[in-house]
DNA sequence: TCATGGTAGCGAAGTAATTCGCTAGTGCAA
DNA sequence: TTGCACTAGCGAATTACTTCGCTACCATGA
């Protein structure tokens, strides 16, 4: 009769990795005071945020420094990737398409992006490397 | 010393939504029946779901009917627009062009929606009110 | 040395989310 | 009418998450 643990970073912990993965290696003050900005929660709680995230994996630990300094033990990549996954699957019916063609459609974009878009969609179109079963009859 | 309510439906919630989504109104019978497949959990829990999620206006009763019809009182389009926007503010530092382009390197998307997705931008473009010189395209 | 100020750790408190058991009510069939 | 099966509701139990107070520890300057 209970709640299973988020398989995802929680919002504070995203948080927290956010200031790690753009300041790199920080203290515990470090990371408190980057977050101050958005909030405002005793230097108490961050430390003991960071101590969960160390006990969960999410982040690794300089003990010989003192003050102990924080990393990101996965990186913002591979967390976007899995958060995103996630969304898809569970909003989008796993169609990745859908989610693209909504957000391009909803959340205006510069015409810079959209070319920017544009491209990489040229490029993996060329990159293609006609996978083994392929149902679509293509020529080459 | 707490945790704030989520502002967006949590799993199990959003589980339900997209039964309802679905097949439109059911009863919680026929919620509970739909999710048996992926879940086993009590009906009880279903009807408590629903209740919970009836508190917080996330479903609509009729009451008239009997049994009780729930539907969803909150579109599909319009909870991944708001999950969506919270993860692009999150994760992707408000660039939905980023997010964009990851799913696309990552989540290999065939040929097919490629193509339509490329349509869809040339629409977007060619209906792009010509704004010039204008390089910030900044969302919230 | 030792007083001071910051750092690390621990456990308690409090809210949210999820699960279920139990009770009462409803409609149908015998 | 009565019994049966199902529906609706409630509150308790349990876990996750977040916050903070208190204590002990460390390093440095006086």
């Amino acid at each position: 009769m209970a709640r299973p643990a988020s398989s995802q970073p929680t919002d504070v912990e995203l948080q927290i990795l956010r200031v790690l993965w753009e300041s790199g290696p920080c203290t515990a003050r470090e990371v408190h005071n980057a977050m101050a900005a958005d909030k405002q929660t005793n230097y108490s709680t961050t430390v003991k945020m960071l101590s969960v995230m160390f006990d969960k994996g999410l982040v690794t630990r300089d003990e010989v420094a003192y003050p102990m300094t924080f990393s990101a033990a996965v990186s913002q990549q591979q967390t976007q990737q899995t958060v995103l996954g996630d969304v898809i699957r569970k909003l989008y019916d796993g169609s990745a398409k859908s989610l693209v063609m909504q957000v391009l459609s909803s959340q205006e974009s510069s015409a810079a992006d959209l070319a920017e878009i544009r491209r990489l969609i040229e490029q993996l179109d060329a990159a293609r490397p006609e996978p083994p079963g392929d149902r679509s009859k293509k020529r080459r």
